[in-house]
DNA sequence: TATTGTTATACTCTATAACTATA
DNA sequence: TATAGTTATAGAGTATAACAATA
């Protein structure tokens, strides 16, 4: 390798070129340190959040159910008679961005709006019973195969320490 | 430990809110239950995620920096002499969408693109004096105010113990 | 007049292909 | 041929204004 008077360094290609090198005083700087970053709170929540996300997506696969859809059949299930607004509000969707996600779910027949007697502006949501059949399996693999995953690498206890601490940060922050 | 009082959105609007209730014995179910939701990892990650970063953004405001370009200063900073494809892969950064992101620290004079005298293909990153001088006052804005309530919120050690497991759910999940 | 669902729109993030200049 | 930086572009996610039906 020339090494230059000038430049600091050059884009070392792989391992093999750094694993021959004998000079043991300097750090290999094959890869980047990442600094205080790894103690940063933000970059540290970004990146699991990612990693996560992707794990959900792939264990749902076979139902396509992203982590928002879901999360949506959830909250109607558990929530039976509300109308579009609260349900988009409780999970911090805009009005006007549910439109498409509830015409996606609809489309599948997985949930249903319905008029309501009370006030006729209002769309009463329902799961449809494939909505409800399908939200079962849902959840089967999500437990089974997604947040054990977590408890396979944290350990029950530690996961709900977790889970705790992120709620407090989420409402109280 | 228990889920923390929420406090959610509190969407309370008007008195409209006890429209049809006429027992009093039932709850008031003016807020939605959160159910399953509440213990799903993904769900309360991207809360917290949001709530940090916009947390974060608070702090920042006089200086302007998003999480996004902390962490370019702070990775540049600690790591001289490496050109862009470097730096935006450690931080998930695709190359394309790096271009405007340094056009824009590079034209508010925090950091500069220096044409590598090895390989001239390369842009070799550093910091300006004035993105030196930034970012040590960021640094001291995120210690002061931001991660500084972290701690006030969990306590130094389980401040430590959530960073511990939001990198090793990062790294390994 | 106010609210529900909706449309239109815009702005940010993210993702992929392809170009240029170097190697 | 391959790589670094760049351009163009497309797709999600998110934000606001405004309109029709209804209250």
């Amino acid at each position: 390798m020339t090494v230059s008077k000038t430049a600091e360094k050059s884009s070392e290609k792989s391992g093999e070129a750094a694993k021959g090198r004998k000079d043991a005083g300097e750090p290999l700087a094959e890869t980047l340190q990442l600094g205080e970053l790894s103690e940063q709170l933000g970059y540290v929540l970004k990146r699991a959040q990612l990693k996560v996300f992707e794990n959900f997506l792939r264990c749902m696969a076979s139902l396509q159910l992203t982590p928002a859809q879901f999360s949506v059949l959830l909250l109607v299930e558990k929530n039976p008679g509300r109308n579009q607004t609260e349900i988009a509000s409780t999970l911090g969707i805009l009005r006007p961005n549910f439109v498409a996600m509830l015409d996606n779910l609809e489309s599948r027949d997985l949930c249903a709006r319905i008029r309501s007697t009370n006030d006729r502006r209002s769309h009463i949501l329902v799961l449809t019973d494939k909505g409800k059949a399908v939200l079962a399996r849902a959840k089967k693999l999500v437990a089974t195969k997604h947040e054990a995953r977590l408890n396979d690498l944290l350990g029950q206890s530690n996961r709900e320490a977790l889970i705790a601490m992120l709620s407090k940060i989420a409402n109280e922050f």
